[in-house]
DNA sequence: CCGTATCCATTCCGATACTG
DNA sequence: CAGTATCGGAATGGATACGG
């Protein structure tokens, strides 16, 4: 276990029991490599604001969810703020939850392309106007798509 | 448990107890929605091919990195193929375990922006020249940068 | 070198009951 | 509505020993 300062000031336990803690990647899954957390982000992307949202939308059980919140508000993913109403409480995305977008994007890419069967029918992502989203390629500089057989994934910090 | 048939013609179980089982997000969570999964992939797509190989540069259990590989083998995203030795089997990553890396590079300059604190030193992804690689976003047709914001990532199959 | 088998501890998870 | 408390079963994980 090491203790880590996150960009908003939180010092974070992480659990760092990685061949090799610097990989930006293992630090990443540290955070959310499990069943829910990417979920509950989904969630949250897709307007989730109470507990009860996350809880119904993803089916999880009302311990494990308090204690994923608990981790993402503590990893910096995710805010407790007031609601607008000044009732009650929210979970809202940090710039930091939000930047999960292009994880999500392109997970959501592979999955429709890869976790369903040829005739079986799943969705295609679109934009705010209904037109495809163009497959998320990471791209050199001068806009050079490039592959896993010629760019390493896995960084030393 | 509902069985699935891949992309490959094998029948893979899927756990799927999710509220909603036909998000590709879903789906894809069950693949690799794990403490281990897309690391072995991170590895494989460093160059890691043998057994000894994925247990040195993640430091896994045998036994459950044995467990992995037979799970990532059967949902279709490492293959054991003959070595070109002829002598032993070794893994390698198939099309649909390539096609997971614009998920790695995502994830990766994620950890690398909100995974290490402000005063520690950490990799910059970079192409095969040394350029760094611009952050991934994914974009509309247009070329129009797609926010959380304005886009769903939730696709219900 | 490539795994498998076994043992044990820890974590994860779901279900339910309960409190403010 | 928003959690917390508790229980038990399942999965995960580490270590080690063993056999092809």
């Amino acid at each position: 276990m090491v203790s880590l300062r996150n960009s908003f000031g939180g010092v974070v336990g992480l659990s760092l029991t990685w061949t090799d803690p610097n990989c930006p990647v293992a630090r990443a899954v540290d955070v959310i490599g499990d069943r829910w957390s990417l979920l509950i982000v989904r969630d949250a992307m897709d307007g989730a604001r109470s507990f009860t949202d996350f809880q119904q939308r993803t089916g999880i059980a009302r311990n494990i969810l308090a204690d994923r919140l608990r981790k993402l508000v503590a990893h910096g993913l995710i805010s407790q703020v007031e609601a607008p109403s000044g009732k009650r409480r929210v979970y809202e995305l940090t710039a930091a939850g939000k930047d999960l977008f292009p994880v999500l994007v392109t997970l959501r890419q592979w999955g429709e392309r890869h976790a369903f069967d040829a005739d079986e029918p799943h969705s295609v992502l679109v934009d705010d106007e209904g037109t495809v989203v163009p497959r998320v390629v990471p791209t050199a500089g001068d806009g050079r798509p490039l592959t896993s057989d010629t760019t390493s994934v896995r960084g030393r910090g």
